[in-house]
DNA sequence: GCTTGATATGAACGCCCGTTCATATAGCAT
DNA sequence: ATGCTATATGAACGGGCGTTCATATCAAGC
């Protein structure tokens, strides 16, 4: 049977990406089959080669517009003038968006070597594009002299290891939560980066 | 053929628990065949099952000891009598036992999915065993009013995953350069525990 | 020198994998 | 009503998986 009733490819296919979205985090990319991805949707395995060519490109589709989402809603960001504020616009960011999707970026980092070596090679420049927005505010707030590091590579991965890791622990918990623990990172960073001992 | 000329079981089990555990890191437990290890090693899969009892115990003794080595070294260290020389102490003992055994590292947060229920559960309490250590020394600092942090868990969480996160891009380049990464990245947490601007 | 036990083989087991394909159905256009 | 096309099935493919086991070989003890 074919075509049942609101089984189009608009519903199907992100009915498919989301499964593997769930599963994949859940249990690794290597540790899923296709029968499993299937069968959370209700459908047979070999219906998902309708909409992805193969395993691989339902995982670089994953990761991929993951990326682009993400690089897509920084720049929707509306950032203050001032070197430090736009730290403390993507220190919130990151830590709001990593704690929205945290699928998401639980697989984009953790998958990578899952990827075939071409796939590899997009994700990584998108990746290093966003690490890359991070350490350009590092350089800015230097040269204006409201930061003061040590060194602004290590500063960065530093930063991006302690704010992505929230994702390791936190869950979602309400509203007000999230908002205390934007604050909290921020005091943290802030301190990383200014040496200033912020107010209570 | 067996018992070849030098090989007994205290030559083989190591063997194939190095080959086990460089698999592992670089491709993940899942994607990684038995056979494959044994190829690794020059022996038939069949062997592995001389030395360990299937694929779970593998990963889990690579875990297990791991975790276990890891807070032996930490017994081991000599501390200074000072909050703030010990969070300094743990700080370096944890960076430099993250660069000289990255893999086992890797593998200790990477595989905790691939674990049987019984053995994460094993596994889990040791590593918050290992997060209890720098929880404690914050309270302690604390308490001696030489730190000043809002919360000391998620202080704890935000430099586990920034220290460990040395992991993902650093790779040992000469003794003087990891004496370096301890200093930069001391200098980063002392910042932030005790909001105070450390002379360059 | 013979026996014994540790060490390894390699074939085999049943199972699940990713992927393909002939076939069937369901909704749409005519 | 009829045909067309998108959508899905389910069986099949070759292959690799984790694991077991009868068998063989080697080193050591008597």
């Amino acid at each position: 049977m074919a075509r049942k009733s609101g089984s189009h490819s608009e519903i199907t296919r992100p009915r498919i990406r989301d499964a593997a979205l769930r599963l994949f985090a859940r249990h690794g990319f290597a540790a899923v089959s296709m029968r499993q991805i299937a069968a959370e949707v209700g459908v047979q395995a070999g219906a998902i080669y309708l909409y992805f060519e193969d395993k691989q490109a339902l995982l670089f589709e994953l990761m991929d517009t993951h990326m682009d989402d993400l690089l897509a809603a920084w720049e929707a960001v509306v950032l203050p003038e001032d070197a430090l504020g736009r730290l403390r616009a993507f220190t919130r960011f990151h830590i709001a968006y990593h704690v929205e999707r945290p699928d998401d970026v639980f697989i984009a980092y953790m998958e990578l070597r899952s990827l075939t070596p071409g796939n590899f090679a997009v994700i990584e420049t998108k990746r290093r594009a966003y690490e890359r927005i991070l350490e350009d505010l590092l350089e800015a707030g230097r040269a204006d002299g409201v930061i003061d590091v040590e060194d602004v590579r290590i500063t960065t991965m530093a930063l991006i290891a302690m704010l992505t890791g929230v994702n390791t622990w936190y869950r979602e918990g309400g509203r007000l939560a999230r908002e205390r623990l934007e604050r909290i990172y921020w005091g943290m960073v802030e301190r990383m980066i200014t040496g200033a001992r912020v107010p209570a």
